[in-house]
DNA sequence: AATATTAATCGTAATATTACAATAAACAAA
DNA sequence: TTTGTTTATTGTAATATTACGATTAATATT
């Protein structure tokens, strides 16, 4: 136990879950909003600007990495990261369509 | 270690990875669809129709509960469960507003 | 070449999550 | 009151996540 049964459900509820799953700690949600705010690719004063450490950030980034939410450009000895803007926009698109589920009920049952 | 350090972030950070991580299982993603889909209050066929045993089915809409997320309504020896659209508009909000970051960019950086 | 800088990886401890059997609680029906 | 039905709770095992010190890898600088 503390297996998730993914083959039990879609491939849509798992993808959602996953894409959930990635925003669901909030110094990945910090990362993000970080590399949204500055234009520019930002580098690794994440781990100054988020105040964790930096074996941890390291850790996050490879998650939102692996989600390819970010993309990490090597520059000299430092590693420069951004959003992927086309995988969120594609993430974005999955994930309002469960947000809006919403859209079609009027009021609620009980 | 395995703290999530809540007190190095914003209250909306945090907000915002709660509720992701409440939609971080594919089965409490499945079982809101299905309180969608099913127009009128559904109650304890959800163990049917999602397949997990009932604690665990019950443990997941505890959660989803105590996000406001959904409600429960005792109907004689069953609950009927919900969604609680108020709640859920609000939830919407806060996540869209963090998804839609990106409306912003014009291109990546790197 | 030797040293410094930056980020990834490894190892590991602490905590959280997931799943379910067993049981309890709450009510309905007989 | 006894029995059945439905859901919540408890306890617990297995796995996942979070965090970071120590180390490694890769490149820059001297």
């Amino acid at each position: 136990m503390g297996l998730t049964k993914t083959e039990m459900f879609t491939d849509l509820q798992n993808e959602i879950s996953l894409f959930a799953k990635g925003f669901g700690h909030p110094a990945r949600v910090a990362i993000l909003q970080h590399l949204f705010k500055i234009d520019t690719c930002v580098c690794g004063d994440l781990v100054i600007e988020i105040g964790l450490a930096q074996p941890t950030i390291s850790q996050h980034l490879k998650e939102l990495k692996h989600l390819n939410l970010i993309k990490g450009n090597v520059e000299g000895t430092s590693v420069c990261y951004c959003i992927n803007t086309e995988n969120w926009t594609k993430m974005k698109e999955i994930m309002s369509q469960f947000l809006n589920l919403d859209i079609l009920k009027k009021e609620d049952c009980c």
